[in-house]
DNA sequence: TAATGGTAGGGGAGGAAAGGTAAGACGTAT
DNA sequence: TACTGATACGTCTTACCATTCCTCCCCTAC
């Protein structure tokens, strides 16, 4: 017998994947296993629309048809039905397709088969329950019960540490050396556990031989004595995934290999989970003894590594160079070691990490892993380089923590940065990056770049009220749902916006606006603020290490190409309601005299009246080219040439330039219109 | 209600607070 | 000579601004 079937509501909270509200509903005898959930964990994208997914993973997009349509679809023609029906059989075989392409449900079945938990847990449930399934399995052989912990909150405790960087920019290979699973690896070799943990007076009566003080001063029972659970589930883990790390060298089977591939992926997100769920305070076992010992010690290793590593490698010790650790981050060193190419320094790192290894307890390792050349070192967690495996040749150009890896600012910035970066580092060509970023600054100014390179998403992570500052993103949020609560977009979405031109001294969240409602409603674009606030500081801080302090700005911001600025008057708000519209003239944009406000030029300019009147048809025509082409591809998109484009997908290119070159089209044919009397 | 992995860190934006300046108010001397 | 009004000038208050600092918020590194 079925159960009956009931919608009810669900809130997902973490700290890793937000807040959510979900509709659920039980269908007994199946899983259920939602795609966008699955990419909402998975992978960090600027929007999670069906339509911007399929494009991102398959190059392939489906017609978005705006809810509002769909009653006028079915209550129309045989024709209007059909398409409301491609429609949604492409909502249906899209997910299908990707869950393939993602190969999703074997990787899941791998994480279920691994932490023991049903498949439904994975989506449905954070990282908690994995571990504490696990935990389950090793006490049940021991005869241990797992405790109910009450849950009350503690103080936070001391994370890694993050090596001073001595920024700049390096002409020189550098070797980063990093700590295989580092907290893994340190609970095992100290044999961290909530069953070998000693209180002090317990650790009085037993021989100093016997356990080990932490450097923030715990004690737990060394492994001879009794092996705690924690090691033993992390080595079970760390086996496994290293069998399959093996195993995935064998295959030659592409589809076996990602499986697993998937396989040690979730391995390792697994072992790295358990020191995580040691210091969840808000969980099933909270143990910040464990935690802040594991921490404590990562943080004791990184500094050893970095001394170890300096005092060797230095020319009194017979090298060529002194070696200088530049900047090291939780479990990795970066290291410079004066050689000035890439296979030298690569054989420095291996002697290095084997060196420094001897020095810890196993089974923690210090791997050499890869040679920046060269490299940019901006600040804390950020910096970018080329990316080098082998002497040969580089594997690609890295960038951690810059714009170009973050979400929340326009297209635009990500790509000019990247842009700037691979002609600095890879081309080696400062000026050309220069005479680059000042085209695109141009450009912006002139209003030639494309509405889509400057929408900025941000995702919305509570209630409007929740926030106690105003945030351009989630007060557009409340007013998109004043417009059309039915599309607006709600908890746990991002919510994408362009800043528009305002008030002087308006602030951002007064001009944030929906990109689609500033196509139709044709509202220019604040191009000063992208310049001021999203671009102009990036830019300085990737060249300023390399062109030098001081003349960047003048070099990037000031000169020609900041005067080309066209000047673009708002249509709603401010004072723009006050001001009247006069009639100019097409040839000069003088201003028409009273009495010939319908007139296409002034008296000046009659003369030359023909000539400006094939110009306009030319432009016309060009604009009307660009637009049967742009509706072509849309046609394409949505299988049918016969058919008018519905389509209305905020996150395709396209249908940005088919709606501004609409409007063009709509302004140009007003244009000619004045030409009416026009005699040949 | 039950359930929700961790800390470190950069950087943009808003907002309060501290600081600077010009205009106006007021008093005084001539 | 006493009184009054006009003017100039200095000091204080106030309003308005730009700047600084702190906090919130988002996202990322590990």
């Amino acid at each position: 017998m079925a159960d009956k079937t009931v919608i009810g509501n669900t809130t997902f909270q973490s700290r890793a994947y937000g807040k959510r509200e979900n509709k659920v509903i039980n269908i007994s005898g199946a899983v259920q296993f939602d795609l966008l959930h699955v990419l909402l964990r998975d992978y960090k994208l600027r929007s999670y629309t069906l339509n911007s997914v399929s494009y991102h993973f398959l190059k392939e997009q489906k017609e978005d048809v705006q809810h509002s349509i769909i009653t006028d679809l079915q209550s129309g023609t045989d024709q209007t039905r059909r398409r409301l029906a491609v429609y949604c059989m492409k909502d249906a075989i899209l997910p299908i397709r990707l869950l393939d392409k993602l190969m999703c449900i074997i990787n899941y079945m791998e994480m279920a088969r691994v932490t023991g938990v049903p498949l439904s847990y994975l989506l449905s449930r954070g990282q908690q329950i994995k571990v504490v399934s696990q935990l389950l399995r090793k006490t049940i052989l021991q005869d241990l019960i797992l405790p109910s912990q009450k849950i009350e909150v503690g103080d936070e405790y001391d994370g890694a540490t993050v090596l001073d960087p001595v920024k700049g920019y390096y002409k020189l290979p550098i070797a980063t050396l990093d700590f295989a699973s580092l907290y893994p690896s340190i609970m095992m070799a100290h044999n961290l556990c909530y069953t070998s943990l000693l209180t002090k007076k317990a650790a009085a009566e037993l021989e100093p031989t016997d356990y080990i003080i932490t450097p923030c001063g715990h004690s737990f029972v060394k492994a001879s004595i009794r092996k705690g659970l924690l090691p033993e589930i992390l080595e079970h883990l760390l086996t496994a995934r290293k069998k399959a790390k093996a195993d995935l060298k064998k295959e030659t089977d592409p589809f076996k290999k990602k499986v697993l591939d998937g396989r040690q992926l979730a391995l390792k997100i697994s072992a790295n989970s358990v020191y995580g769920f040691t210091g969840a305070q808000v969980g099933k076992l909270p143990c910040l003894e464990i935690s802040s010992s594991v921490t404590a010690f990562g943080r004791q290793m990184i500094d050893r590594t970095k001394q170890l590593v300096e005092d060797k490698y230095n020319i009194k010790n017979g090298y060529k160079y002194d070696a200088k650790v530049i900047y090291g981050d939780t479990d990795s060193v970066m290291v410079r070691f004066g050689a000035d190419n890439v296979a030298e320094s690569m054989d420095l790192g291996k002697e290095a990490a084997a060196f420094v290894s001897e020095h810890f307890v196993q089974p923690i390792k210090l791997e050499f892993e890869k040679v920046y050349f060269p490299y940019l070192l901006i600040s804390k967690k950020r910096y970018a380089g080329l990316y080098y495996t082998k002497p040969e040749t580089y594997d690609k150009m890295d960038c951690k923590g810059i714009e170009t890896v973050r979400r929340d600012n326009a297209p635009l910035v990500a790509r000019l940065i990247n842009n700037c970066l691979q002609k600095l580092l890879i081309d080696r060509d400062p000026d050309g990056a220069i005479a680059y970023t000042k085209n695109i600054i141009s450009d912006l100014l002139c209003n030639r770049i494309d509405i889509a390179e400057l929408v900025i998403t941000k995702e919305l992570t509570k209630t409007e009220d929740d926030y106690s500052n105003k945030q351009a993103h989630s007060v557009l949020a409340e007013k998109m749902k004043k417009r059309d609560a039915g599309s607006a977009p709600k908890l746990g979405d991002r919510v994408p916006y362009v800043i528009v031109a305002g008030a002087k001294g308006a602030k951002a969240y007064e001009k944030a606006e929906d990109p689609i409602y500033v196509l139709e409603n044709s509202i220019p674009i604040d191009t000063k603020h992208y310049l001021e606030h999203q671009l102009m500081n990036p830019l300085m801080r990737i060249f300023e290490p390399i062109i030098g302090e001081g003349k960047t700005s003048n070099v990037l911001f000031k000169g020609e190409h900041t005067l080309v600025k066209t000047l673009v008057t708002a249509k709603v708000g401010g004072l723009a309601r006050f001001a009247k519209k006069m009639a100019t003239c097409i040839g000069c944009r003088a201003v028409l005299p009273k009495g010939h406000e319908n007139s296409s030029v002034c008296q000046h300019c009659k003369p030359r009246e023909s000539e400006l009147f094939q110009k306009e048809i030319t432009s016309l025509h060009a604009l009307e080219e660009k637009f049967n082409k742009l509706w072509t591809q849309c046609q394409r998109c949505q299988g049918s040439l016969h058919e008018d484009v519905l389509c209305t997908s905020s996150d395709c290119p396209i249908f940005y330039m088919r709606k501004k070159v609409q409007k063009d089209l709509l302004h140009q044919d007003g244009v000619i219109q004045r030409f009416g009397d026009f005699e040949w």
